[in-house]
DNA sequence: CACCATGTTCCTTG
DNA sequence: CCAAGGAACATGGT
């Protein structure tokens, strides 16, 4: 389920479950979830320790506990590769097929789950990977942006999912992007003109936060196994609408009218990953 | 059976 | 050294 968006939404649906609760027992079930750290390493850091706030960073959880004993600080970081999901279960609840990691929190678990196994939830202190700028903060600056894509000569579409040029941005919300800037995702990242930048930059944060409103708006189900789960992956609660179906508009959609002047959304394959646009509103 | 899938990392090639 | 492309990771849905 993991971009921006989403992993935003369950920070601020796990923040204030979290926040003040004390980890009990700790059980780490799948091991390479949890590398570079040990599961005994994993297990004994965590035990007795209270959750102080849930952030983001990028696509990355960020837990902030304070640990058992002695203060200090200590911060669990998380990410949901292709398939993690993290919620709170009765205690008393089966575990899921797929839980990885399971904290005990009283009468509640929290449970990191993850089917495809491509999820981290590690001690290690935040990602150690270079991140760019966070696209909804003023850092994410203009300037800096249309520098770095003059050095790229790979597509531009492409060149939105590299996280250290911007962090959180994944191929959903590439495409969405570059359609809503009306950019062609083929053309190379040094081409885009200075105009081109400014619409795409715009572009982007407004995509995101349109999806976080989305997504905070809406009654999630983060537990539910969900026929309808579609892209907010947690699908909704039992009752709420249904507005998954307008969310995007091309990602996904190959055959279906342009929702702007109804020309057939096109699919592409670029760096082994698929691409929607529309190759009217988005001209080379 | 074939193909596709929201992500990241590592290896190879140029 | 860097940029770019592809495979690998592992499992499930259609």
């Amino acid at each position: 389920m993991p971009e921006l968006p989403e992993v935003e939404v369950l920070v601020r649906h796990l923040a204030p479950l979290l926040k003040g609760r004390r980890i009990g027992v700790v059980q780490v079930r799948l091991a390479k979830v949890v590398r570079p750290d040990s599961p005994r390493r994993f297990a004994q850091a965590l035990r007795g320790a209270r959750f102080r706030a849930v952030s983001r960073r990028g696509k990355y959880l960020l837990f902030h506990l304070r640990p058992a004993g002695q203060g200090g600080a200590l911060t669990l970081t998380g990410h949901l590769g292709m398939t993690g999901r993290m919620y709170l279960l009765p205690a008393k609840t089966p575990l899921p097929r797929h839980a990885a990691v399971v904290l005990g929190l009283g009468r509640q678990n929290f449970i990191f789950e993850d089917s495809r196994r491509f999820g981290r939830l590690t001690l290690a202190a935040a990602p150690r990977r270079n991140l760019g700028p966070e696209p909804l903060e003023s850092a994410f600056a203009l300037r800096p942006f249309v520098a770095a894509l003059r050095q790229s000569r790979q597509a531009i579409k492409v060149k939105l999912l590299d996280q250290s040029l911007l962090a959180g941005v994944g191929n959903i919300y590439a495409s969405e992007a570059l359609f809503r800037a009306g950019i062609a995702p083929a053309l190379p990242a040094r081409r885009l003109s200075e105009s081109q930048v400014r619409r795409l930059r715009l572009a982007i944060r407004a995509v995101l936060r349109q999806a976080i409103a989305g997504g905070s708006t809406v009654p999630l189900n983060y537990t539910g196994q969900g026929a309808s789960d579609r892209l907010f992956y947690f699908g909704r609660a039992p009752g709420a609408p249904d507005y998954y179906e307008e969310r995007l508009q091309v990602y996904d959609r190959a055959g279906q009218p342009c929702p702007r002047c109804k020309t057939p959304i096109r699919r592409r394959v670029q760096a082994a990953r698929s691409t929607y646009y529309c190759p009217r509103c988005q001209r080379a």
